[in-house]
DNA sequence: TTGTAATGAGAACGATCGTTCTATACGCTG
DNA sequence: CAGCGTATAGAACGATCGTTCTCATTACAA
């Protein structure tokens, strides 16, 4: 087994581990298990368990920023592309593994004792707001449609994850598109 | 000092301390001396740590349904009283103590290994939703407003607690304006 | 004043966790 | 086959935490 292929290893497992369960709850030992290495090779990969940590917000926010562009780059026009955000997260909802956002929950768990995990949060979620004020400035709508679009994506990611179902994620997708033509416009009754 | 005064300022010390920097990161022994009680008093007052959790929990709850309330029965029409929600936010996210949504923040550190507590938040969710959903159908709106609203409201809470801004609470204001005036039907162009 | 019940401070216990160390087994080179 | 470097399993260590126990002190009743 390769260099990198040991860390992808340890990064998944880790990944899936502290997704399911939380950070805290999952030892050193129980991921050496799950990720079928000794503890000296983990060791000898990080530092410590918040270099581990750090190293699964990154792959967390490759993933997203990789799974969201990917699908937003799907869609045939600017309005397609802003849904697309919401399609995604109905996608994501419906994964069985799906427990939140793993950003906003390292946050909630970590975030008021560890500057580094509060810090690469913001900077994950300030990142998705560049992305979506981008699609935004694309469709040539007012740039404070973008704020907007990206706190219905927030909430419908806490209500999925404390409801359980993935309904919000369509009922965000439905507050977005009214927030969409009324930003480009099309709310006007009288616009002559 | 009487009984329920002694359990009062144990919640409340608990409230702060476990809002401050999470629930795992506060000792029984810190919260013994923040509260300024003997050890044997706070196990003679409660069973374990998990119950003084819970009614913490049941603290924020009454705390959030009272403020919240409050605040919209000032308002002065069916439309305003929707849009208090925002304005409570506003005045939340401008405590200095604000950290994020209690319960949010809890079902991330807890909700995957305590049933107990993924309950409860959803239950306070739940409660909400039902809160809001009632002043949509006193404002005469369609009832698909009440979740678009919630979401709104669940986006500001953890944008704002990751961005450590109050802005995302005047953001979703604007944005529920424009949902509320939608599904009050003067979205429809041409309604004849 | 004396005996008793309750209180408080803090030691103690057992469990868990992150991290390091040790001793054994393995694989490669000559 | 011999010898050496390396990886492994798992013991060990020190710290922390939730919870319980000890024991000295206090408040009060008779």
């Amino acid at each position: 087994m390769s260099f990198s292929e040991i860390r992808e290893r340890i990064e998944a497992t880790a990944d899936d581990l502290y997704n399911a369960r939380g950070i805290q709850a999952v030892g050193m030992d129980e991921l050496r298990a799950a990720a079928g290495v000794s503890l000296k090779k983990l060791y000898q990969e990080y530092p410590s368990k918040s270099a581990i940590v750090m190293a699964v917000l990154e792959r967390r926010h490759r993933s997203w920023t990789e799974g969201l562009d990917g699908l937003v780059r799907q869609a045939e026009n600017p309005r397609a592309r802003l849904l697309a955000i919401f399609d995604y997260l109905t996608r994501w909802f419906g994964e069985d593994s799906f427990r939140g956002c793993g950003f906003i929950n390292t946050f909630a768990e970590l975030g008021a004792v560890s500057p580094e995990v509060a810090d690469y949060a913001r900077q994950h979620k300030a990142s998705f707001q560049d992305y979506v004020a981008q699609l935004v400035a694309d469709a040539g709508a007012p740039s404070y449609l973008g704020p907007q679009l990206s706190i219905l994506a927030e909430g419908a990611q806490t209500t999925a994850a404390i409801a359980g179902s993935t309904e919000a994620a369509d009922q965000a997708r439905a507050a977005a598109e009214v927030l969409i033509d009324a930003a480009l416009g099309t709310e006007t009754p009288g616009a002559a």
